[in-house]
DNA sequence: TTCCCCGATCTTTTT
DNA sequence: GATCGGGGAA
């Protein structure tokens, strides 16, 4: 009997992974052992085998990219297209059972999905009536805490008054029932919502339980270690079936479980086999992404962990040799950033490809001084993470504009644009507005139009708000004969909103319209304008910009499945990695987290990794002493070279006295600094920017990102200037560069 | 109502 | 250093 195409090329333990379909089954999938592989291959080998129809599986990941990429490997190995399958996020699975049956919950099934900015402007209204003290009880604070609940499978009931001590002087727990009362009468939902109401309904029907028994023969988890409480009962409701096997197949490793912090349990990985008697447990240890020198590192970091499934990644190549991971020991955080742009200059010039390249942070304040050195060095780069394009603020203006258009009784949507661009509308006026709706127990919107035949508006805004109502009208009938291209087109024209940032003269202006063009060709991608939102609001990314190469800088969070030839990580220092706020709340158990953190981080690399330190550190405005990482002295000395004076931690904390050398010293190869004090060094660098040439009113400069302007007010320290690209901005003078004309 | 200045604050992030 | 939100003045 030969081999099917689809399990050539895999070892024994891929190929058990894939072929013990039947019962429940965890797939230790260390890094780089083939996971995705292994997941894709087992969904087209049930079907190919014939053991369950497309629809019949159900397959779960966390987020789009995980999903899309499933879907492409599925398609490739059974030729099939995808459409119909239950593959895809957990929130995009719950959206469209619940539709189904969201009059179970006193929803429709065209019930709204809120997002964050939605929440708190609900939530602000929520809590209005508790006069909660908001600098000490910030509102993201409040609705964090909901946000864990809802993690957790709780609905306000189930919360108990105990677990409701300390946030908001104890009256988050009654707040949470009035939001959730509140979004029933919004015929709305949150993220959490999507999972919890599903659970809620499985609970409580068991006949859309049986249905879905019945349907379900198949269950493919990935990620498992990052499942929160109501994610594993959703899966555990859909897998113990009555009288027949639970076809689960969970993949997952728990030494990447790096997101505790929004509700994932580790618990749920560990407890497996408890879950769910007579499971089998698949390991895939071999590793063919790195070499042995960097799987040896990472697993002498990692031994460090207690209460672990015990896994241990060997080298799946026999070729495998390379160099040791580099530990590089470095004066200050501005040399750590020229250091590692020296080194990806010197590796370009050998030929390296830089979109093989990974700069990969703790947190995001680390990446600006890469940033601004990748500038200086005209290194290609990207910056992934930050904003996405779906939470830009003339993004999320936009979307609620298409939001009114097709349901004038969004209200959270239209309290966002009913000022904007400014018609003269505060809260003076939104209050009226929201208790003239209350009385007619109808939309804010239709409030308005109550109001408008009143005289409660003042001159200007009467007008204005009547010339948006009309708007709306209008767009509204375009909608139906000219399609949602041409109406939403004509509705951020009409409405004034493109007009505003026309008229606006910060610099960033111009690409907000960009973006807002960029938006409206997405539309045309859609059917209807209801698709396009139900869309964006569970697919927060935009399709992905053409692939160049660039140096990549990401958190190491958002490094998580990634891989690259070379990976440089800087800042392991104490109080940055581990964070210090990691080990204050979350004492052990949060640095055996950061720990995992740093795993993840090493093994993203195939050939190369390179660890920074910096003695100094200038965080936010201040210079601040920094120990090395105790991760470093985690690293076994076989797999790793030093290079610098790298001080242990504790020969450091015996160490005291003064810097002689200057600080700003480009050579990597002088002495490393002692513990310089803190005052000095500040004054010494305080000294170097006031010693900084004064610039004078109408000089033209040069700013390495800004470009070049001209001086229009110049004070000590802070200038003003006229940048030909970049607009006015007020930048500091030890930055710029006269030029002569 | 809006604009401007001042002070407090400053993980990690997907959906 | 930059940004965001609150509070005061126009």
């Amino acid at each position: 009997m030969t081999t099917p195409s689809h399990l050539e090329r895999l070892n024994p333990e891929q190929r058990a992974a894939i072929e013990t379909t039947e019962g429940p089954l965890l797939v230790l999938a260390g890094a780089g052992t083939g996971k995705t592989r292994v997941l894709t291959t087992r969904f087209a080998h049930i079907l190919l085998s014939g053991h369950a129809k497309p629809w019949q599986i159900l397959a779960v990941t966390f987020t789009n990219k995980a999903a899309r990429e499933m879907r492409e490997r599925i398609s490739g190995l059974t030729g099939e297209t995808t459409d119909g399958l239950w593959l895809g996020t957990f929130h995009a699975l719950c959206a469209r059972m619940l539709r189904r049956h969201a009059e179970y919950v006193g929803l429709t099934s065209s019930f709204l999905i809120l997002d964050t900015d939605d929440q708190l402007r609900l939530l602000k209204q929520v809590a209005e009536p508790w006069r909660i003290d908001i600098k000490r009880w910030p509102l993201p604070g409040l609705l964090g805490v909901i946000q864990r609940w809802k993690d957790r499978g709780l609905t306000p009931d189930g919360v108990t008054p105990a677990e409701d001590s300390s946030y908001a002087d104890g009256h988050a727990r009654a707040i949470y029932g009035t939001y959730q009362a509140r979004l029933r009468e919004l015929n709305a939902c949150d993220f959490g919502d999507l999972m919890l109401h599903v659970v809620d309904i499985l609970r409580t029907r068991p006949d859309v339980l049986e249905q879905y028994h019945r349907l379900f023969r198949y269950i493919l988890v990935d990620e498992y270690q990052d499942t929160n409480t109501v994610q594993y009962l959703w899966l555990r409701l859909l897998a113990r079936r009555e009288g027949m096997p639970s076809n689960i197949c969970c993949v997952g490793d728990d030494d990447q479980s790096i997101y505790s912090w929004r509700g994932a349990e580790v618990e749920n990985i560990l407890r497996f086999e408890k879950d769910f008697p007579g499971a089998r447990i698949v390991r895939l240890e071999r590793n063919y992404r790195s070499t042995a020198q960097i799987l040896g590192t990472a697993a002498g970091l990692i031994a460090h962990n207690d209460g672990r499934l015990g896994k241990t990644l060997r080298p799946g190549r026999e070729d495998a040799q390379g160099e040791p991971v580099l530990i590089v020991s470095i004066w200050d955080s501005d040399a750590e950033a020229r250091e590692v742009c020296r080194r990806i200059e010197t590796m370009r010039r050998d030929g390296h490809a830089l979109g093989e390249i990974a700069i990969l942070v703790r947190a995001g304040f680390q990446t600006r001084a890469f940033e601004e050195r990748l500038v200086q060095f005209g290194i290609p780069y990207r910056i992934i993470g930050g904003l996405r394009f779906y939470e830009r603020a003339e993004i999320r203006d936009a979307l609620a504009y298409m939001r009114v258009l097709v349901n004038p009784a969004d209200d959270l949507a239209f309290e966002r644009i009913i000022n904007v661009p400014k018609r003269g509308v505060g809260t003076a006026a939104l209050q009226k507005l929201h208790a003239q709706a209350r009385t007619e127990r109808n939309g804010l919107s239709s409030a308005v139009e109550t109001l408008l035949t009143t005289a409660a508006f003042r001159g200007k805004s009467q007008e204005k708000l009547a010339s948006l109502m009309q708007t709306f009208v209008k767009q509204r009938s375009v909608l139906g004969r000219e399609g949602h291209v041409v109406a939403v087109s004509g509705l951020l024209e009409d409405s004034g909103y493109l007009e505003m940032w026309r008229n606006d003269n910060a610099p960033d202006a111009p690409g907000r319209l960009e973006n807002l063009k960029e938006l409206v060709r997405a539309l045309a991608d859609f059917g209807t304008l209801g698709e396009f939102l139900e869309h964006v609001s569970l697919v927060m990314e935009a399709e992905g910009a053409a692939e160049e190469d660039r140096v990549s800088v990401m958190t190491l969070h958002g490094a998580k499945g990634l891989e690259f030839d070379s990976v440089f990580l800087p800042g392991w220092e104490e109080g940055v990695f581990p964070s210090q706020r990691t080990l204050d709340e979350g004492g052990d158990k949060g640095l055996e987290e950061e720990r995992r953190l740093a795993y993840v981080g090493i093994t993203r690399a195939r050939h190369r990794a390179v660890i920074l330190h910096a003695a100094s550190r200038r965080i936010y405005a201040n210079w601040q002493e920094s120990m090395p990482s105790r991760f470093l002295d985690e690293l076994p000395d076989e797999y790793v070279e030093r290079e610098g004076d790298t001080p242990t931690r504790r020969e450091r904390q015996d160490y005291s006295g003064y810097f002689t050398d200057s600080i700003f010293s480009d050579s990597q190869n002088s002495t490393m600094a002692p513990l310089v004090a803190k005052k000095r060094r500040t004054a010494v660098h305080d000294e170097l920017v006031s010693s900084a040439p004064q610039i004078e009113v109408g000089a033209r400069v040069f700013h390495q990102k800004f470009g070049y302007g001209v001086v229009i007010n110049a004070d000590r320290g802070a200038t003003e200037v006229v940048f030909e690209e970049a607009g006015t901005r007020r930048v500091m003078s030890s930055y710029l560069q006269t030029v002569t004309s």
